[in-house]
DNA sequence: GATTGGATAATTGGATACAAAAATACTTTT
DNA sequence: AAAAGTATTTTTGTATCCAATTATCCAATC
């Protein structure tokens, strides 16, 4: 079973890196929320190191537009606005949809069978955690990325999942509701059956500017705290 | 007339952004060449500072693609294979897509007018330096671009731009044919006059995807020096 | 009572110093 | 003479230190 595009398996080989991680999976936790103050001394004392690996961490971070750094005044958490938001969306539309028409050729039974079974464990996981039920989607979208075999363009779509996966989880803890979302994706899947790229593409493309009004209502109103790098 | 998406205009507030801007446009200009070991100490003493703001620079520059970083092993500058430079034009086509499509709202008579004037400004900068001609193209790209007013997407496609334009400058420099890059731009222009979003954002999608094989022969032939992060 | 000014504390940015890893040159051995 | 192992040099990664900038606090003034 892929494991999509979820964080690389092998060990950390220097501490930028170990810290790297150490944020980035804190904030998809949603252990940082939006808006907060990362103290690079911190951070650093949390993972046993000095300041200055976690400092270049947060460049990393702040190019994915996961943390905002301001000269002088140090790392916060980047929060979208409901613009903002959108337009993760309104890219990952489209991105996304051209990583579906890309994966066509690369779909037989066995792939669309994977798929299945991953809806199957994202529905389930959705009874228990909500965390679960987040990652289990990201597998889901991921895995269907990863068809496509273009590496960029798989990271490219990971990072803005990365954005905005905090909100994803903050909304599935409001009110569970896997099933309209099973449904949802059970018609994304049922598209890659037609055979038609072009058609799938549309409707992945439909699929994900459908979620993103459901996310609005969790997102600060607007030019409140912005993110421009 | 709007500055597109050049590099932002204000002076540096630190040395890492002195650093960070140095070494983008030595790589902009074709001064450091693909597959070339970017040495810290050197850069560092370019400038005038040590060798950890350039360090920290590396990093924001290895986010978006335009060097590769490996452990213990030091920063070069990344070559396209020629399925990245395929890819890379697959999203900037539904990128610049999406761009146009959500521009158009935005798009008059006067917005129409300064597209022209700066295709005319390309066609002459494209008669004397192919590097004031490909600065030229991005400008155009870029004007349309800043017009869907998404600052998030607006970054990502101006990162993308950043890949290419080594290779749209060895291109450039081969033969020129400003007459040809005039008409299909022209083309891109007619397409924006019509109004129809969904169509515009077709013919723009085409274009793009029409440049890439144009540049596929100044690539490493395949897999010889990848640049996956 | 609110606001401005200045002193102090906290935090960030950058340089130097040190440790660890990799690259290179040099033997030594077969 | 080729290959492998070893020592030396170079380069990278991290920690610590110092300077510069910003935030905080308190008093003085309007």
């Amino acid at each position: 079973m892929s494991a999509a595009f979820s964080i690389e398996p092998r060990a950390p080989a220097t501490a930028e890196e170990e810290a790297y991680r150490h944020i980035q999976r804190a904030l998809r936790v949603g252990r940082y929320k939006s808006g907060e103050r990362l103290i690079p001394e911190d951070i650093a004392a949390e993972i046993g190191m000095s300041r200055m690996p976690v400092r270049e961490a947060f460049r990393r971070l702040a190019s994915e537009g996961l943390v905002v750094l301001r000269p002088n005044r140090g790392c916060v958490v980047a929060g979208l606005t409901l613009d903002e938001l959108y337009e993760t969306f309104e890219m990952r539309s489209v991105l996304e949809g051209l990583a579906v028409r890309l994966a066509m050729p690369n779909l037989g039974e066995d792939e669309i069978d994977d798929l299945e079974r991953l809806l199957d464990r994202m529905e389930r996981a959705g009874q228990s955690s909500s965390s679960d039920w987040v990652i289990r989607h990201q597998e889901f979208h991921g895995s269907i990325c990863a068809l496509s075999q273009r590496p960029k363009l798989i990271r490219q779509i990971s990072a803005l999942h990365a954005v905005i996966e905090p909100y994803m989880r903050i909304w599935f803890d409001d009110v569970d509701k896997p099933l309209s979302a099973r449904e949802e994706h059970a018609t994304v899947i049922s598209a890659l059956r037609s055979g038609d790229a072009r058609h799938a593409e549309r409707v992945i493309q439909d699929h994900i500017l459908d979620t993103a009004p459901l996310l609005a209502e969790f997102v600060t109103p607007n030019r409140t705290m912005n993110a421009g790098r």
